[in-house]
RNA sequence: GUGGCCAUAGCUCAGUUGGCAGAGCACCGGGUUGUGAUCCCGGGUGUCGCGGGUUCGAGUCCCGUUGGUCACCCCA
């Protein structure tokens, strides 16, 4: 392997394999993409939020000012050559959203629901369910429905109705794919009301964000370790069990709590959460909701409701997240506003997709897709029509319909047949004569003969729409 | 960013103490019968992730590297 230098493999050439933790999306990987988009977008508008969407970089500092300099390290950041400005990729949408928000604040209506899906960026080590890049759906309820000036418990109860909206768009969402409780469960905590509930327990409120950590930490560590740390809040080992366990039922009916949980006392959690149950039963998706004592995400800005979206084994990542952060815009500089909203990312959704066999393959995807040719167009194999074939497919496409032709040199209509079948056509067009076609319906196997070709639009689109 | 494991055809994988690169499924080309099928003929489709090294000879052994994956870190 030695030789002439000129014939050596140069040092300075690059690799062509994609970055680390990026996907290429072939057709039916960019057809899945565009399913899950749209069925976003879908769900998005069914619950009245606005489409809006920013930029994909930032400057650095929107992302420091919320989450401080250690957050640099999992941002890709850059500095233009030449420039003296620094950027970062989005990492999230939260900061965009809280400086747009905070820019137009006086002329938004309240609420203000807004929505957006799109590409984003963070540098971390990719594995099972995370990547550098992936796609991100957010849905965000900012402001309440009553006056600023309402009282206290009005604007709670309105918070609950936001935190509600929320839950419920994400999981129609869900329902839309095919998904339901048996499969997907919504774990919902409650910031402000476990601190409630913990006064009444006798932790004092510095105490508290430490008890969250600790809570956090709970599926990292042994239970009998969570079990003495849990101690030092002056909780029993009985108590620690239901901790450890982690569920809590509330229900309308029954707003303290139920069985073993009495070991807690929940009462005045119970009582902090009614709100939010009442809302989520109204809206229908009680089902799905797991009061999760121990749901308590990132500590930063999280003021009241919390949730993550899990599938029901628990086996991979959170699919969804989000909860209320009252405080954010303000951070941003715009007016004091209270909202809530979630995140969700494609890479676990899909994942919990294929396994759960929703994730639509083959023809099926290009149908749900909208990219199914409405006729395929082939010769019976006289020359006479051979030619035609190009001529065709132009006239139709002309007339806005989705033409294809096979590009096979084969005569064989059987073959020819297959193709159209593997692009998913809803019809194929046989040429007869430089006059009529044969027109066969896929779908059902059906066909019409003798059809005049300059009919053919008028029959393709009216039975295509 | 730290550590472990993995990488051979489109997919699932086999490949012996180092000795010509393999199987099944899938796929591709041509042909017959006018209709998604059947039948006939033909094709292995490959940068053994990549780069070095040892050797007469490397998919196999050694070093490095890239990617994936799992556990940490983190999870906005």
């Amino acid at each position: 392997m030695s030789g002439n230098p000129q014939n050596a493999p140069s040092k300075t050439s690059v690799s062509f394999a994609a970055p680390k933790g990026t996907r290429d999306l072939y057709p039916l990987d960019a057809a899945k993409r565009r399913f899950i988009m749209e069925a976003w977008r879908s769900a998005s508008i069914r619950f009245g939020f606005d489409e809006i969407d920013g930029p994909t970089f930032e400057h650095l500092d929107l992302y420091t000012v919320k989450s401080g300099e250690g957050i640099v390290s999992e941002l890709f950041s850059f500095r233009r050559a030449g420039g003296d400005d620094d950027y970062a990729l989005r990492p999230e949408f939260t900061p965009t959203l809280a400086r747009m928000y905070a820019a137009q604040a006086r002329q938004l209506q309240r609420p203000t629901k807004w929505f957006m899906a799109g590409p984003f960026f963070r540098a971390e080590r990719p594995q099972r369910g995370r990547l550098r890049e992936f796609l991100q759906w957010n849905a965000d309820y900012l402001g309440l429905d009553v006056p600023d000036d309402a009282t206290e418990q009005t604007k709670d109860e309105a918070r609950a109705r936001a935190d509600a909206e929320v839950i419920s768009c994400c999981i129609g969402f869900l329902r839309e794919l095919g998904l339901g409780p048996s499969q997907i469960r919504v774990k919902v905590n409650h910031r402000s009301a476990l601190s409630r509930w913990l006064v009444s327990r006798n932790v004092p409120e510095p105490r508290h964000a430490e008890l969250f950590g600790l809570l956090d930490a709970k599926a990292k560590m042994r239970p009998e370790e969570f079990a003495q740390k849990l101690a030092a809040f002056g909780f029993s080992p009985q108590q620690s069990e239901v901790f450890q366990k982690g569920l809590i039922r509330v229900t309308i009916d029954n707003p303290a709590s139920t069985g073993e949980d009495e070991v807690l006392d929940l009462t005045f959690f119970s009582e902090a959460v009614a709100p939010l149950v009442r809302a989520l039963t109204a809206a229908g998706v009680l089902d799905w909701i797991d009061f999760d004592l121990s749901i308590v995400r990132g500590l930063a800005y999280y003021t009241g409701m919390v949730f993550e979206v899990h599938e029901a084994g628990g086996k991979e990542r959170a699919i969804a997240g989000g909860g209320r952060y009252d405080g954010l815009v303000s951070l941003f500089g715009g007016p004091s506003t209270p909202a809530v909203g979630f995140g969700m990312g494609d890479v676990v959704l899909s994942l919990v997709l294929e396994e759960c066999g929703l994730m639509p393959t083959g023809t099926a995807l290009l149908q749900r897709s909208g990219l199914c040719p409405d006729a395929f167009v082939i010769s019976n194999g006289a020359p006479e029509t051979l030619s035609l074939v190009t001529s065709v497919v132009a006239g139709l496409r002309e007339q806005g319909l989705h033409a294809r032709h096979s590009y096979r040199s084969t005569t064989n209509i059987g073959k020819l047949m297959k193709d159209a079948v593997a692009c998913g056509s809803r019809f194929v067009v046989i040429l007869e004569s430089v006059a009529v076609a044969t027109v066969k319906n896929l779908a059902d196997g059906s066909q019409q003969q003798g059809v005049p070709l300059d009919g053919l639009p008028h029959l393709l689109r009216n039975s295509c729409v």
